[in-house]
DNA sequence: TGCGTATTTGGCAAAAAATGCAAATACGCA
DNA sequence: TGCGTATTTGCATTTTTTGCCAAATACGCA
C-alpha cells in the first residue's frame, strides 16, 4: 500500500479512536450545548477528575475539542461540530 | 447517570471502536466499491489473512459489514455507505 | 472418500489504553 | 507570601487490542 494512503488512514482511525469511548461520546455531546470547565464535566461524569482530564486530553490531541482557560478554569468548546452527525447514521445500524 | 443514556453511549462507542483502525477503515473503504471476498482483501492488505478475518468479524459484529458465503469463499459488503461521509468531517479537521 | 483452497478460531505474547491515587502546577485572593 | 480551588501529570495496575502461528472447519472437485 502506499505511503501516503497508510497515512490517510492511520489519520482517520487516530481522530475515530480518540472518540471510542462512552465517557468521550458524552463529552461531546455535552459540549455541542455549549462550553463547559473540567469541573462541570467532571461532576456529570461519575469519574475522577484526572479521568476526564485525561479524556479531554486525547480529544484536544486529536483536534476535536479546543481549550481555554480564563482564571482558575479551563473551558473546553468543541471544534468539529459535523461530528454529531456521525450518530445519525449509528441509528440506521441500530434496528435490525 | 441514566441507565439509558449510558447504554446509548455504550453502543455508540462500540461503533466507532469497530471502525477505529487503519486496516479496518482501509477495508470499508474498498467494500464501498463494492463487495470483495476475503482473499482478494487480504492481498490488498499486507497481513496474515487470520488477522484480516479478524478484522472483518469485528466490522461485523458492529454491523458495518455483512457477509455472505458462496461456494468456496465469503463475501463481504458495506452495510452502512452513511459511515463514508465521516471522512468528510475529518478533513475539516486536518488543516490548521 | 481424499485433496486442495478459503476462512475462521484458539492460544499466546506484545503493545496500547484506561483509571485511580498522589504529587505537581497554576491561579486568584486575602 | 500563603491558602484554597482547579487542573494536569507521574506512576502502577488492570484491561483491551493486535497479530501471528497453528489447528480446525467448510466446501468443491476429482
Amino acid at each position: 500500500m502506499l505511503a501516503d494512503r497508510r497515512q490517510k488512514l492511520e489519520f482517520r482511525a487516530r481522530l475515530l479512536k480518540a472518540m471510542a469511548h462512552p465517557t468521550r461520546i458524552f463529552i461531546i455531546e455535552e459540549l455541542a450545548r455549549g462550553e463547559q470547565c473540567v469541573c462541570e464535566l467532571t461532576s456529570l461524569i461519575e469519574a475522577d477528575m484526572s479521568t476526564v482530564s485525561r479524556h479531554l486530553s486525547v480529544l484536544k490531541n486529536a483536534g476535536i475539542v479546543q481549550d481555554e482557560k480564563r482564571g482558575n478554569q479551563v473551558f473546553y468548546r468543541l471544534r468539529a461540530r459535523c461530528i454529531l452527525g456521525f450518530f445519525d447514521c449509528f441509528e440506521t445500524l441500530k434496528q435490525q
